[in-house]
DNA sequence: GTCAATTCACATGAAAGAGACCACGGTCTAGTG
DNA sequence: CTAGACCGTGGTCTCTTTCATGTGAATTGACGA
């Protein structure tokens, strides 16, 4: 015990003692709101101008902003709210993530997320969905308002729950008295607005503005600028700012991504002690990034759903070229037996598989064999050392 | 050799059930004055 | 008389099951050249 604690002593003084090459770390995450955006003027002044009516007590132009993860629509829009908040006192911008599991992904939760932002409490579960309604509605009403509602990943929450929330919200500026509510929605897709009704997408999309991918020089820029509130001076070697940004650009222009890559790079240069970060640290940065994100799904899983994963593994081990749904079902259910878990159906079963193809784990495509029928072909795109980490964790859990 | 029909092995959809949570209102019980 | 314990009802939500329908090309078998 004592032994345990003078190492551990000693890794917090040297930690100490250490120089770092962080300076402000957090500019480098993802919920930081810088307070210049850069490459995205264009945008944000159509927000800002659509938004300010608001500023007279007009209602505000439901707006739709589109463009794939990572270009800045979350950032803007905030940036936005918040000098339009700080401007005037009867404007109020509600900002819900709607891809939040289990805080505002059904109607319900969404509403008691916003009933909760707006000071007030509501059960968790437990009371019918149209009265959680009315208490939203009177809370909104009660004063001379302007509330503007962004819902971020709107899209998760259509797929989800259908559309029925989004007429509903549109509707009810009808009801109100005092009170005017404005809509944004934020998607990551544009086409997900087939399935929403016409009447709701029309009066939803009174104005829509799309964000483009950054590419390489825009996310150089912008690499630039965080990095210098990031880092200490000199840390950087020349070339790891646009190495990231190359990385980050072939995955669609993904700023996210590419601010990752550069925090990762630094968390394991200094991890190594080192105080200067090479090209050679992005690398390892992406490999790290890469199999964090796998492990931390897999661990996520419900254990149906590892031990699907574990069939496939032991499948894909045995050298199994094009592993099939059935031999998966087939496998999985041996597994249920020696580790006791109650087995699920084949139809289950599938949508699992569906599910872990979704999460990037394993690739399975649907194709058709003809006369053998159709059914998914399932892949393993997972380095080795990734696949025994894989086989580790689930070997804990007594699935393999 | 050609062409439509057949057939396989699941995929995909819809609906409904099970079971966990929870709020609310009513009833019962025990403690208090 | 009242605060708190204890139901029963009715609601949401997630994970599954059940039943039904869909699907795309290899294979088959009839047909004609």
């Amino acid at each position: 015990m004592s032994q345990s604690q003078l190492n551990l002593n000693q890794v917090f003084k040297q930690y100490l003692q250490k120089k770092s090459v962080f300076k402000n770390k957090e500019s480098l995450t993802d919920h930081y709101v810088p307070d210049q955006i850069l490459h995205r003027e264009g945008e944000i002044t159509q927000i800002a101008e659509t938004m300010a009516p608001s500023l007279r007590g007009h209602k505000v132009s439901n707006m739709f902003l589109y463009g794939t993860v990572g270009t800045g629509k979350s950032v803007s829009m905030k940036h936005v709210a918040s000098e339009l908040e700080r401007v005037s006192e009867n404007v109020k911008i509600l900002y819900v993530n709607c891809k939040m599991k289990r805080v505002s992904d059904t109607e319900y939760r969404l509403l008691a997320e916003l009933i909760r932002k707006m000071g007030q409490m509501v059960p968790p579960t437990g009371l019918p969905t149209d009265h959680v309604y009315r208490i939203f509605f009177e809370i909104i009403d009660s004063e001379k308002q302007n509330i503007i509602l962004v819902l971020d990943e709107i899209d998760a929450l259509i797929q989800k729950t259908g559309d029925e929330i989004l007429y509903n919200l549109t509707r009810i500026n009808q009801d109100m008295k005092n009170a005017k509510l404005s809509i944004v929605g934020i998607s990551n897709n544009a086409s997900f607005t087939n399935d929403i009704d016409p009447r709701v997408k029309s009066s939803l999309s009174e104005e829509e503005i799309i964000f483009k991918p950054y590419d390489a020089t825009q996310l150089k820029d912008i690499l630039t600028k965080r990095s210098i509130e990031a880092f200490n001076t000199g840390v950087l070697e020349n070339g790891v700012i646009a190495k990231c940004a190359a990385l980050a650009a072939q995955e669609h222009g993904d700023a996210r991504r590419a601010l990752d890559l550069l925090r990762m790079a630094g968390e394991i240069a200094e991890r190594s002690g080192e105080l200067k970060i090479t090209t050679n640290y992005v690398d390892k940065a992406e490999e790290k990034l890469d199999m964090d994100r796998i492990e931390e799904i897999i661990k996520s899983q419900p254990r149906q759903s590892q031990a699907v994963m574990s069939s496939i593994i032991k499948l894909h081990e045995e050298g199994q070229r094009d592993i099939q749904t059935g031999d998966v079902f087939t496998y999985y259910e041996k597994i249920c037996k020696s580790s006791g878990l109650k087995p699920l159906t084949q139809r289950r079963i599938s949508d699992l598989v569906g599910e872990l193809d979704m999460l990037g784990v394993i690739n399975a495509k649907v194709i058709s064999k003809g006369r053998y029928g159709r059914t998914r072909e399932i892949n393993v795109p997972i380095s080795k050392p990734m696949l025994e980490k894989i086989k580790k964790i689930l070997q804990e859990r007594y699935l393999l």
